[in-house]
DNA sequence: GCCACAAATGTAATCGATTACAGTTTTACG
DNA sequence: CGTAAAACTGTAATCGATTACATTTGTGGC
């Protein structure tokens, strides 16, 4: 291996000076500049990242922990973390958690052997095992989508759920549906919670009853939506308008209802949740609601660098702005 | 921070000791391991893994060259990169290239910098640049998917393209097919070279003629299927079957289609390539070809880690298989 | 009880950088 | 021209581990 012994050697110089000529050139002369680069060229050196690093004591590096990277909404998350990443000279390692608690566990404790500066998580549970957890105190860490639940102590990048809750309940009542279903995802989770809140509150609003039957669901996969549809046809009275808590849910609920010959939006309506790129070109195309999930990821990377950096934050909770996208999967009720 | 230094005092042995009784456990008695356990544990200490790579010179690290975060059938190889990393104790930094060969190339010089050990090249360009390409003689790497054209010194994982070509050529033809068009997705690759002289073959064996005017496209989008698809029925004989040479590709091809008042199959068959996970799921379900992502992945790392650790390859290529799927996209031509 | 050898532990060098401090050279100015 | 300050460079300590080598302790055989 090229080292900065061999490059100080062959520019006739001490290390010290090729250190300083390639990191702070403006402290060597022009003239020891040149020799130094000239001998680095000849021997092709390259500095040791995991030198520098254990001697300043940061990875420069982020581990972004998510449950599934399958899911083109968290990818793209993860776009906007590795695009913010590297623009600020930080490299993301990929912990792909299965939504297994151990692993995220072995994930996040990446940050406490120094292997990494800070940690995003894009699911919602504490990463950090119960060893771990006074440790785990001074870990930069934010959490993009969801929230943690009972978490005080780190950021949270998140949409108004409950807001956009509402937005789809008053944008399929506009239609005139009254009778709902709803095909959730994972049912522990912060986010929905909020969206489930959102619906409920526009319901009671508009005197609909909700009753716990018209409720299925608990994982964000396309399985899910397939079966949840099977689930909600059984039920004495149809409901007109299905929500789906995203867009893959709402890709099987789509397909499983075409299945039973029903024509949409004119035998019922269905929405999804987080815009991904094909939810756009299904047929129909889905009426969803789009996150700016790109900008997500971008502003996680952001405010975990502060906290890297100890600067203050000026707010715990971020949210962002959703929008309601009107597409063919909704219409009116068939009266 | 607590060091090793600081257990050893709390321990009241060497650092040596700890370190032993860290990582070689029957260097030491029974006793000392409990009493430097004990400690351990009173600090609350994790070794430092910066520290521990620079000693070592291995930083345990791959990364991973992908041109798109957002391509649900590069993020099935990733999983399977990411699980087989893991199982072997190495973590994955993911490079997202974008295509841009300059990005690429500062991705690619982290194993260069020891930021990492070896490569996976999801992309088909040498991602070194020329400043460095005596360097990356001895970079561990390996190509997954695509070839990268002219390169003998990187082994490759890839799949029969040139036989699922054939296939699904042959699989179209055994429906009356003799008028078709191509979407393709980046030209310059090896594998869209691979598939269109596969089809061709067929072509050629059944005295079906190649125009150069049938075949369309640029890249693996799904605007590209769309755009696809307005050139091809520009055309004076409309073709009765469509290769689309990915999913999205097929996505966009399927939705254009449909908007031009198209049936599928019955006025025109559409294939796909990839088997993404909603494929299935489309309206109606695509015609396409299963790559075994995962099980690339996850091979690549294999691959991998044996130049890592300069054993010897037995094969420089692997071909893994295909499978053609026969769904709803695909159909007898009307006569 | 003594000696040889094995087992356990400690000391200090090492990995490849960075940087405090010291020493040397250059510059500026009276 | 002399001297103080500034600019440059070198020496050696340091980061937090690992490990070769040296030293101490323990064990078994006679």
């Amino acid at each position: 291996m090229t080292n900065i012994k061999k490059v100080s050697e062959l520019a006739g110089v001490s290390t010290a000076t090729v250190s300083r000529a390639l990191k702070n050139p403006e402290l060597v002369t022009e003239q020891t500049r040149e020799k130094v680069m000239k001998a680095v060229q000849k021997a092709g050196y390259r500095p040791n990242w995991l030198a520098t690093s254990v001697k300043t004591g940061k990875s420069n590096s982020i581990v972004v922990l998510v449950p599934n990277l399958v899911n083109p909404f968290f990818m793209r998350i993860i776009e906007g973390i590795e695009q913010a990443a590297q623009e600020k000279g930080y490299s993301v390692l990929l912990g792909d958690t299965q939504g297994k608690a151990s692993r995220e566990n072995e994930y996040a404790s990446m940050v406490l052997t120094n292997r990494a500066d800070g940690l995003i998580q894009l699911d919602h549970s504490f990463p950090f095992s119960q060893n771990d957890a006074e440790l785990a105190e001074t870990v930069p860490m934010v959490s993009v989508c969801e929230r943690i639940e009972g978490e005080k102590r780190y950021p949270f990048i998140e949409l108004d759920n409950y807001a956009a809750g509402r937005a789809l309940t008053h944008h399929l009542i506009s239609y005139g549906h009254r009778s709902f279903g709803i095909i959730a995802g994972q049912l522990t989770s912060q986010i929905h919670h909020d969206r489930l809140a959102g619906i409920q509150s526009v319901f009671k609003e508009e005197g609909i009853e909700f009753d716990q039957s018209m409720l299925v669901g608990g994982s964000y996969r396309i399985e899910t939506g397939i079966e949840g549809v099977q689930e909600l046809l059984r039920r004495e009275q149809r409901p007109t308008a299905i929500f789906c808590f995203n867009d893959d849910i709402a890709i099987g609920a789509l397909y499983e209802l075409k299945r039973h010959g029903l024509r949409i939006p004119d035998d019922i309506s269905v929405t999804g949740f987080d815009n991904v790129k094909v939810s756009a070109y299904m047929d129909p195309p889905l009426t969803t609601v789009d996150q700016p999930a790109y900008e997500m990821g971008r502003r996680a990377v952001e405010v975990l660098i502060q906290q890297i950096n100890r600067q203050p934050l000026q707010r715990t909770r971020e949210i962002l702005p959703f929008q309601l996208l009107e597409r063919g999967s909704t219409g009116p009720v068939k009266s």
